[in-house]
DNA sequence: TCGAGAGTCGAAAGAGTTTCGCAACCTCCG
DNA sequence: CGGAGGTTGCGAAACTCTTTCGACTCTCGA
């Protein structure tokens, strides 16, 4: 009979014999210690790989589940809760866990080495791979991110180079189109833009809808009318103001997102203007606290949740190796109709010399 | 001269000698073997301690940081969303991880195993402590968590047996009752409640404190005008609807939260009520989309980010072993006046036999 | 009372790491 | 070219900790 009937497991002196070295170099080669020659610790390495050994005193890791990193700048927001609670719910369906981070400093943030610190820090968090949620200013996080081969999926991007970056949004510039055409199809002329700022791709975007909209329809645009800031009521209440108090005012504003449109509400109540009898009002988003104005909103609906759910699945994709399909995905929006759009009182073409019919 | 002047690390043999065991039995005991009796892994345990030994193999892990884990039922609310933000702002500045969870599902939630083994993961994860936020039938993971020896801190616990769990909230009793006593200095006597669900501490409170302000002024509670229900804008419409179309209605509403107010506005609107005019409508939480509506909410403002803060710091200061100050926390609430209030239109004391003056 | 089985413990063997010395090599001058 | 002085790479041996396995004790039923 066989005297070792049992393939008795690889020891470190097995590797050592093995490689033709002493139990301590392989040793060395394993921990990274510094007294070993760079080639002796490949041999050695090739070695333990070949035999397949294992140290015993390896205490099994207990094998962490994988996390996922989703980096905001802003919480408190609803269009930021919607989309975190997706990315919460497809991280649990994905059995993974969801760490939730702020960025590094603004201060700090775009260089090199506090963003390769940070992202280690995500990685010695066990984090596979990491969700951006409209991150200011990622590109030096990116690269680093992408150095340390941690996939990054941002959820409407801004202040980035296009196409550098794998990232979900929504059919922005559709969904400004379809916004504008609403008004258009309700006979306005005058259709006033408070976007959001030029750094996010999504806020260019639906401006660019807005644009081909007017365009389309033979409506010269006037740059008056077109106005970029933060998402903020603030925003929506200063410009609103500006605009209804110019001579020839708008009959309709486009908001770049709900909280802006809240403020233009806020400003025409303010200045007496009946919405929609004297200023129709859309928003961006459909966040359920649109429904809370009054008269309640009209406004692009983004699939946030979806959006949420999509960063998550991409970037598990990549971190299981897979490449994404591609690297911006946009899901669709859709223009739901509510009380703060209607008719303009009467028809306003002095600006609008190609309007046809 | 000393024989030893460095004082050698402490060695297992150490620990072995002054525990008078063997250098095995030390091993067994700090790596939970089975073969050794609990009283005296217990010695040994205590030997260790004392002479502070830690193994030189256990360079392993890299020590993780520490993680808290949030957990909760739904994200989607401002009132979430704040109390997470102060959650998120608290445990980056004290430099722990914070990971997001959803709990087991409701089925299993109430069950030990599955509580257990819901604790249990989350140690597996890192987490030294966990707060759950507004997280209903909590009472199996309070006790899993208790016998795991992992500290819970609840921010507005909601089914749960009062006294046996550490909790935050705000001065719901004061902020009930202040806001019940803004309507009544404004002129009111006829004043509806529609509150949260029975099950939560911090409804009832805010109820008990709208009873304590009508007793105080002699007014006395008719109960067709006291509901409890979901906290949501569905809450508020159907209810209010009910109440205003009451043969007597009431000339103002407590509501129990801002969404709960925000159907109360829509069924005012809904039945051509005004607001103030017709009716004063006061909310709970007062987020900043309470001043989305219109008229503005008056609404108690609850100090949101700062429950979450006061929680985070609690449960760390637990996972430290120290002893929480107190088992319920509250944090000082205002009533913010905006617009929604005002004097009724006459003074309505039909129902207020006892009402003074 | 005896024996089987379960529960504890330690001596010794194993596994892996670290120390330390040695040899080889490298670098500068003279 | 040669040798002093330093640096580098490696292994023997010592060391730390873990695991095996035999021995001892206790319990309980026959």
């Amino acid at each position: 009979m066989p005297a070792r009937p049992t393939p008795r497991r690889v020891t470190l002196d097995d590797v050592a014999r093995s490689a033709g070295v002493s139990k301590a170099t392989v040793s060395k080669a394993l921990n990274a210690r510094d007294d070993i020659a760079p080639d002796t610790r490949a041999r050695v390495l090739a070695t333990v790989e070949q035999l397949g050994y294992r140290p015993t005193t390896d205490r099994g890791h207990p094998p962490r589940r994988p996390a996922l990193v989703a980096v905001l700048d802003v919480l408190e927001s609803p269009y930021m809760t919607h989309v975190l609670g997706g990315v919460l719910a497809a991280a649990t369906a994905a059995g993974t866990d969801l760490l939730l981070r702020l960025p590094p400093d603004r201060g700090t943030r775009t260089r090199r080495t506090a963003a390769a610190a940070w992202v280690a820090q995500q990685r010695a968090a066990g984090a596979v791979g990491i969700v951006g949620l409209t991150l200011a200013e990622p590109d030096a996080l990116l690269r680093a991110a992408q150095d340390a081969g941690v996939p990054v999926v941002m959820v409407d991007p801004v202040d980035t180079r296009e196409g550098a970056v794998v990232s979900v949004g929504a059919t922005n510039w559709a969904g400004g189109r379809s916004a504008t055409e609403h008004l258009l199809g309700l006979g306005h002329r005058r259709i006033a833009w408070i976007g959001g700022p030029a750094g996010s791709a999504a806020a260019r975007e639906r401006l660019h809808g807005y644009r081909a909209a007017l365009d389309s329809a033979g409506v010269a645009l006037d740059p008056a009318l077109v106005r970029s800031d933060e998402f903020a009521v603030e925003t929506g209440l200063r410009h609103a103001r500006e605009l209804l108090l110019l001579p020839d005012p708008p009959t309709a504003v486009l908001a770049g997102d709900d909280e802006i449109a809240v403020g233009v509400l806020a400003a025409a109540q303010e200045l007496a203007v009946p919405v929609p009898g004297g200023l129709s009002v859309v928003g961006y988003d459909d966040t359920p606290q649109a429904g809370w104005t009054s008269p309640r909103l009209t406004s692009v609906r983004q699939p946030l949740d979806g959006m949420g759910r999509m960063a998550v699945e991409t970037v598990l994709a990549m971190a299981a190796g897979h490449a994404p399909a591609s690297w911006y995905v946009q899901l669709a929006t859709t223009l739901v109709v509510r009380e703060s759009t209607a008719p303009p009182a009467r028809a306003d073409r002095t600006r609008a010399p190609h309007a046809g019919t």
